[in-house]
DNA sequence: TAAAATAATAGACAGTGTTCATTTTTTTGG
DNA sequence: CCAAAAAAATGAACACTGTCTATTATTTTA
């Protein structure tokens, strides 16, 4: 069949990824089906590769919606902040990985091909990230030390990454460490004082 | 057909899990298959599993062969390291990787189901490279501040750990950053001179 | 050598991603 | 208003996957 509603292609393609996200937030990555995805919103399994042409797309798409929510996720707890806007920040990072395990972990246990570069609207996303921290590291720097902002702020964001993955997959709790959190933000404090006293 | 030559059941077990490390390095954790090493070392599937039980528990023992020689990798540094033992150990941690990068990345990638707890040889294992680490953060601390070396080691794998994995999965290409060796030796000095200072 | 234990097999099952010829629906133009 | 063109949706087919299990082959044991 056609058409059959007054759902655009862009409308089809909105309803596949916002079921694939509800499907991915429930199973997680390594059950995610788009076979699956395609039942449950009433269309064939054809037409999801009429729209999305592989699954590695399909995930790129899903994965991309979930970095989208964590930038507002972060935009709505710094908007709301306290005094304490660096404690904010690495909270608002772990909230929502806590909050979305199986999103926050997709992100990463996508993997696609290596020859197959990033399609740009993906790593617009992630910058936007990004950028969220590096201006708040700027602000908290003293005004000599901000052109360090950018670089020490990709340091900080894989600091806590590493940190934020250990919580979830079980690593610390294995260690006896029961207070991730607490414990990069510790780091990213110790980083940012030794950047305002430069070096 | 019953024994088909000397081979006991430990042989048949490490040839099963040598295969096995091979195949996940040449093809990478997403498209692995238990089949594909029965087929090359001449068995069939129902040998792996008769052997193994479970898919799971076959990557388990894979991953766990990967730890142990991933601590011997760490070990030799160290052996042979010049004064800076702390860089040596940020660099053994990430060379590892780089020359490992499905065997390193597969370690993260699996995920057993949440009911189902690590067995505990497994996590003998990691605490063995743990321990490796705490025992040159300990002796990087000045004697009084070395009761806080195991909290700190682990914060300090996070660390590094999440710096590695935006170096080998592309995240750090994508922000423009070109040396993430440096940026995590930097973050792991940093806290060891906190440290140090006493808070 | 016969019986019991062990080891290995491979077919069956229910899934998966992917492709594509076919069918259905919608849009368009006369 | 209706026929032709365009667009959208289908679902069977293919080659895989992990998993289970009845069957068969081999070895050990008594």
């Amino acid at each position: 069949m056609g058409r059959r509603s007054d759902h655009s292609r862009a409308e089809l393609e909105r309803m596949i990824i916002l079921e694939g996200h509800r499907q991915l937030a429930e199973v997680g990555f390594s059950r995610f089906s788009a076979r699956e995805v395609a039942k449950r919103i009433g269309y064939s399994i054809g037409t999801i590769y009429n729209v999305f042409g592989t699954h590695d797309r399909l995930v790129l798409a899903i994965n991309t919606r979930t970095f989208r929510l964590w930038a507002d996720h972060l935009r709505n707890r710094l908007a709301c902040a306290g005094g304490d806007r660096i404690r904010t920040l690495v909270d608002g990072y772990f909230s929502f990985a806590r909050e979305n395990p199986n999103l926050w972990m997709a992100i990463y246990d996508h993997r696609l091909p290596p020859d197959v570069p990033m399609p740009p609207e993906y790593d617009d996303e992630r910058r936007v990230l990004t950028e969220i921290v590096a201006r708040e590291i700027a602000a908290a720097l003293p005004a000599p030390r901000r052109e360090e902002a950018p670089r020490l702020a990709r340091s900080l964001i894989a600091t806590v990454h590493g940190h934020c993955t250990f919580a979830l997959n079980g690593s610390f709790a294995l260690m006896g460490e029961s207070e991730p959190l607490e414990l990069a933000l510790a780091r990213v404090r110790e980083s940012l004082a030794a950047a305002a006293a430069g070096k």
